[in-house]
DNA sequence: TATTGTTATACTCTATAACTATA
DNA sequence: TATAGTTATAGAGTATAACAATA
């Protein structure tokens, strides 16, 4: 293994907790976890849990837990798969179209924010290329 | 705020989230944590609890209870501070070393491996720029 | 039998609050 | 008073295991 490689890996883990503890703390009121299922609700309509989690690359298990958070909070609403009755549907409901609303207009959603604020609509590019490269590293091997 | 980075913030936060999933998945057999200190001991040399903490952007009670969890494994040892009687200094031992040894040989350190194996060198290069795009986004503003 | 979902439990990571010891 | 560190407590995020209901 080239050197160069092993402190890109370091850098790389190093970049990636730093990023998270600071997207946590700027969090704007929602848990990561339950704003990223209201995002994917959003773009891609209703969906089952098992579809959930399958998107996210999480246990089933994992995504119960979340939506149960979410569904507590009054974000989203479930109710059962007329063709399937072992399925769930999560949809979201008013106030959960209403909370993303929020957080994407202007003091809310730090993370879009500080894109637009601390980088060049050049930078973005370059950025939006790389992640494609972590999405890849993220994806088991025979995704490649 | 444009839809198109309204986007960029979504899809970083998800692949953010696949990747550090993944990271733990995989693992090693060392919490991302833990690795990631040793990683800085390695190359930084010994350092007090506080001083790894502004390093990665923490508070010194969370590191304090990182650096005690590796003390309890036997990876790191602490001796006070001769100068200042108020610090610890913590250090590698030789269970460290050769820990950290091991995740940088073959069969360990997925990390390393994925981008070897997942990437090219041309690759791993636009990588590392971008990684420093994300740092830019973990500091606090006035760092710009 | 296979799939979907739930509940129970545990571990990792990190934060805040309250405290002690030293400078 | 300010700084370094510790301990207690809590919450987010996720996993595995064991289970029930439905296909």
């Amino acid at each position: 293994m080239a050197l160069e490689t092993t402190t890109l890996a370091y850098e790389l883990r190093e970049t990636l907790g730093r990023l998270v503890r600071r997207l946590r703390a700027e969090g704007g009121g929602l848990p990561q976890a339950q704003a990223t299922v209201l995002d994917r609700l959003d773009r891609d309509g209703p969906a089952s849990i098992s579809d959930l989690a399958a998107a996210e690359r999480m246990r089933p298990q994992s995504m119960a837990q979340t939506v149960h958070d979410l569904t507590a909070a009054g974000l989203v609403s479930r109710r059962p798969d007329p063709h399937d009755r072992r399925r769930t549907v999560v949809e979201l409901t008013d106030a959960g179209v209403a909370t993303l609303n929020a957080r994407r207009s202007d003091s809310e959603g730090w993370l879009s924010e500080a894109l637009q604020r601390e980088l060049s609509a050049a930078e973005r590019e370059r950025l939006r290329d790389a992640l494609g490269l972590l999405a890849r590293l993220a994806e088991p091997r025979q995704a490649r």
